[in-house]
DNA sequence: AATGAATGAGATTTCATTCAT
DNA sequence: TATGAATGAAATCTCATTCAT
């Protein structure tokens, strides 16, 4: 019966006990606001409504929480991103591109703490936060790559740099945006990105 | 040239005492290596020669320090940058581009401690490191303005976001590229990140 | 014999439950490996394969697991130590020595672990492991006091010294032993600590 | 002049600064007194009079306190004893054997908190505890062996156990005798100890 | 100016114990 | 009986900062 398959979906999700859920979520807007040396074990659990022991039944440490959210923030873009790339398969390049710099910029409307711990406090890093966790330019480099072999895109340029480059322009444009977001609409931010983005910029 | 500028020029320089100095270097490597949250005062003291009272003779703490380096290294680097501008002031737009972005290597080449400091390490910022200390991409930004109001770069480019954006994509690119420099040559890093430059790359 | 006595035995040795016994063996494994303060309630449980609140259900606390092999481990080898007297009742006092050094050497090859317990461990003891727990010399004492009355062994010797003495000097020899046994045989072990016996020793 | 040699002698007696002598002094005491266990690093500060900052200053944790109070008692003790053993090298066996075994007592009843820390407590060791810190019995089978190969103690003795064994009989017959004093005099406590020592009970 | 021992507030972490299931 | 997540009191430890020399 069709009941079961929805237990099936929710043991997929796995629930993973309450505290812990609250432990990431409360986690997670606490360490976007006053950054990740700003907050403590404490204050995490307490703010989530759960004793300190809590906390370390969950999390080896702090940076153990930032990782999991750091990870799990990472997989959900990442698949949105392969996502929308694959429903504008069949469009033309342009169209592609604006299809993935839209969704980025959705998920960091719609996650605006999980997206500034990905790209901003993550890279600082703490004393033992250097979690090999970063957003990957793989996806970016190797399309490059590809356009690039097809003489669709500019020699001269590195796929392993323009795809660096880029990640970084657009991660750092969207974390000045929502900070700042009188500056311009998101249609104009988008249009921007899209333009900035190598495989348009540098079209041979 | 005045007699006044030599005496001038000494006065700026002016070792400031030598465990300032000490201080100022050991911190900047300390700081870049482990990250700012990985080093304290004690160590930066010890690793510097000189006692943890000194320390706090120098600076008010810590995060002082850190302010000094990034500061001393960003006015160096707005003024190369500033220099490489000026020299090539009559030059074509993509020798501009290019003489300002070489300047950028150069520097994180020749300080890739304080480099790394200002452009990773200060963004994570700590809990009292959030000072207001960033590369400007002001420069950048009037520029694309500039051109823009002239009709030679496409005017679906936002110069803010544009601006802030390769100021990204460069720093992010060299941060890479002096950690792992062996993927491609002084030169290509140089082109590419020229070629993505919104001056060079969205000229309309 | 009665019938009775079978039923007996089986009320003695009842089980107790299998989480019980579970956890007194792993238990007596885990504090005779990293010592007392070494291991805790949470660890010993998973270790025996139960669940922490089994433990409780069980045992007042650590302490009380340590109370209870303790406790039991005396029993077992005071009980055999006075079987292998009585056994050797009959027989010349050399006889009688070897013949609880022997039983005694004898149940620390047994049972190293519990061996550790009762003399390594239990001797350090916790902030409440400071239970009346220790091998008595009462036995010895005894023994030695009605020699002595009967003009059998020295007389400047205070049984009750000697007697506390031996306890130590067996319990100690025979806990390096079975850590190092490679330094001797385990006859020449037994020989050496029967040739120490006060009643061996120190014969008038 | 003189007040060189005094200042020197100071000199060699290393100060060590006033509150690690007082760590040390309080925490024999506490340890002694309460158990390894029963003390933490606290209460240890707070009854020295100094801040808990200054006890991690001096030591890495509670059990480099206990290794550095059983290393110097250790040092002192062997010292008292081969001093002993020194004087009276011309002695008769008897009388050798006396001396050291006084020397003993005299130090347990002078320092009757390092004594049991180093005999007692020490020997339980916490979790990090495990110091290969012990008395050595190493000078007694030395002896022992020299004498058995002499022809004059009984050949059928093993000199590393009966080292071992007499090392652990006199430390505990001590302890006890510490704790209750009452049952017998200093002197028929050293009495019995001497005839319970190898190179005399086994006297060939 | 230089020093480094001392400090204690606070962060981190452990673990015995409870309790709802 | 059995379970193990949850708890928080207490222990461990760090480090920015002061201050007497």
């Amino acid at each position: 019966m069709s009941l079961i398959s929805v237990s099936d979906t929710e043991a997929l999700r796995r629930p993973e006990s309450e505290s812990r859920e609250k432990l990431l979520l409360v986690g997670t807007q606490l360490m976007a606001e006053r950054g990740v040396e700003g907050v403590n074990s404490n204050t995490m659990a307490r703010a989530a409504g759960v004793g300190v022991g809590t906390f370390y039944r969950h999390f080896e440490d702090k940076y153990a929480l930032l990782r999991a959210v750091v990870g799990r923030g990472l997989e959900a873009l990442q698949a949105e991103l392969a996502e929308a790339d694959r429903e504008a398969a069949e469009a033309p390049l342009g169209e592609q591109v604006r299809a993935t710099v839209s969704a980025f910029v959705h998920f960091a409307l719609r996650e605006p703490a999980g997206f500034r711990l990905i790209f901003s406090l993550a890279a600082g890093g703490g004393p033992r936060g250097r979690a090999g966790l970063g957003f990957s330019p793989r996806a970016i480099e190797n399309r490059l790559r590809a356009l690039q072999a097809d003489g669709q895109i500019d020699p001269a340029i590195d796929p392993a740099v323009a795809a660096r480059a880029f990640t970084a322009a657009q991660a750092q444009a969207v974390l000045w945006w929502i900070q700042e977001p009188d500056h311009l609409d998101r249609e104009a931010l988008i249009e921007t990105l899209v333009r900035l983005h190598p495989a348009v910029a540098c079209r041979s």
